[in-house]
DNA sequence: TTGTACGCGTTATCAC
DNA sequence: GTGATAACGCGTACAA
């Protein structure tokens, strides 16, 4: 079966493409009643229009497109749902487009801006590591919601919105040092990767320096499945070979609330109870943390803030106003019962 | 900034647009040496093809779609993993698409075939229920993946994977009868919009009526939150007003594992212990049933035969077999620790 | 091995 | 309000 195409709809229609074109585009300048005789048509034949044909031509859209790193991680769920939202709210087009973990996301973002006429783009997740002249490629507005960031970004027309992980992790631990334990163990990611990873271990270490506490490395179990990196069945694992380790342990403190709640399960496996004889902690505050029994300490992102000041930012770069387009949040560390202090 | 084109490029190298053509498409037919040349300009430059002109050319291209319809829903995530795995390793390039919940997902597919010139689709959840002529516009084959089905599809080119919810909902409340439970409630969607809770709804029902128990309305919470369908707070916010009800519970069927953890959560604010008190199952087989403490009795999912089998079956009707593309894959009742006896 | 010329299906621009 | 026509950027016969 052939497809058809606007070509065939004007000959069945006796009418010109042009005038099918304002049909089918809701254009002001065509009478009702052609317009009917002309989606009558459409609709009888399914006419599906040709999108390729269509943004060759088209020299612009309201259509802002997310580029997600990571799309299994949870974490992503809410902000993603918001951004949709929002932006739907906004009568813009939203479009959704995942970036593989060893893809350039740079790469997809040029090939999509004139792909789809873009108005602005946002990336979610990830690590941001490209060269200057790469980014300088980048046609429209763009803004890093969540990424980690190394240096400025270039350009006039990007910014970034994220909480400091560094910061927050330290403030983690450092609570659990407050509540006396000084045994803290830490299940996170390679630091050879670039990735989340290395901020949040950075912070645990800053975290026992202040406290006066010796890093140990073998209480630094690092997760090694790159598949599924944050997976419970990862931080099962870490846990399951940090117990084996035999070292005192009071408290874990888990990069992500996923790999948290796999330690969870390691340690009740082994007998241990939480948090009578482990403290565990995560990071993220992903809807899990609240409704786990005991619920997780974590660190909780403002998902909502985050995401709308992701599109406020962006807007305003579009619309011209290129000033203060760096936002950081403060991160809440909400205490479960998943933390105790020790004697 | 004015985006580079191919004619650019060609003029810069001082070749014909053909011959730049052929160096980015790996054509053989070109010297080494003006690929060479035509390269290092394309880099240089940071020259992208633009994909819709591309395509628009096109007559095929080795892809295959996946749309999904509830991006957040846990359980596509390892489906979803396989999925791209598998493709790719059949040297296919994998694209994702979401489709929105109020969306017909047959528009999207019908957009996208001839916009990427698709070898395949395959349908990732959702409730199908298209007219029949409508779906004869498709023209590439389709296998619908874990999609709640009405009628058997028409044409020849469609294919479908999938367990029997309405029985392996009806094996889990006919296991909790055979632990002596009686009084059994069920957490789910509203029997009125289409979708996998219709089915399993069905299968408590069946079960109860196979144990000579009468069905008390009271005892079945409809989440209400369309948003969100399945989450964890909706599990919560049914299992708190079926508590304040105070009709007598000795078990609760959550119709996925995520409203599962929800109402365990309402359970234990509640002073109610799982399972001395209440018993919990779910459906699904997330990896959190597993992680969860007490793990959650749940019925798995064969998630890796059932996205392998979809592909086989998609993949067998592209070679031009098209028997035998129906299969019904068997859930797993895995019990675990939230389900308990009662004397 | 390379170049020329055409057309993919649509929208924008102009004329009527 | 409607029609004719020129692009959009690329791939691909076919010619050279």
């Amino acid at each position: 079966m052939e497809r058809i195409t606007i070509k065939d709809v004007a000959r069945i229609c006796n009418v010109s493409v042009s005038t099918v074109s304002r049909a089918i585009n809701n254009s002001h300048d065509i009478s009702d009643e052609t317009r009917e005789k002309i989606m009558k048509v459409v609709r009888d034949n399914y006419f599906v229009p040709n999108n390729n044909a269509r943004n060759l031509k088209r020299t612009e859209s309201r259509t802002i497109a997310v580029l997600i790193k990571g799309i299994d991680n949870a974490f992503f769920s809410p902000i993603i749902s918001i951004l949709e939202k929002e932006i739907q709210k906004r009568k813009y087009t939203f479009v959704l487009q995942r970036v593989e973990q060893n893809q350039d996301e740079i790469d997809v973002a040029l090939a999509l801006e004139n792909e789809k006429k873009l108005k602005g783009i946002i990336f979610l997740g990830g690590y941001f590591s490209h060269p200057k002249e790469k980014l300088l490629q980048m046609t429209v507005p763009y803004v890093l919601c969540t990424v980690g960031i190394k240096d400025n970004l270039p350009g006039k027309m990007s910014g970034a919105v994220s909480v400091d992980d560094v910061a927050e992790s330290k403030k983690m631990v450092d609570y659990l040092c407050s509540l006396g334990h000084r045994d803290i163990a830490i299940i996170t990611s390679s630091p050879n990767d670039e990735n989340i990873g290395t901020m949040r271990f950075e912070g645990y270490r800053q975290a026992l320096e202040k406290n006066g506490i010796e890093f140990d490395e073998k209480l630094a179990i690092i997760i090694d499945d790159e598949q599924h990196r944050y997976s419970m069945r990862n931080g099962y694992l870490s846990m399951k070979k940090l117990l084996n380790t035999g070292k005192k342990i009071t408290a874990v403190f888990a990069i992500t609330d996923s790999l948290a709640i796999g330690a969870c399960k390691a340690l009740d496996d082994a007998g241990l109870r939480i948090p009578e004889d482990v403290s565990v902690a995560g990071y993220d505050g992903l809807e899990l943390a609240e409704y786990y029994i005991p619920s997780l300490t974590t660190i909780v992102q403002p998902v909502e803030k985050i995401a709308k000041e992701t599109l406020k930012i962006l807007f305003k770069i579009i619309a011209g106003d290129k000033t203060d387009t760096y936002k950081v949040f403060k991160g809440g560390l909400v205490v479960g019962g998943s933390t105790k202090r020790i004697k």
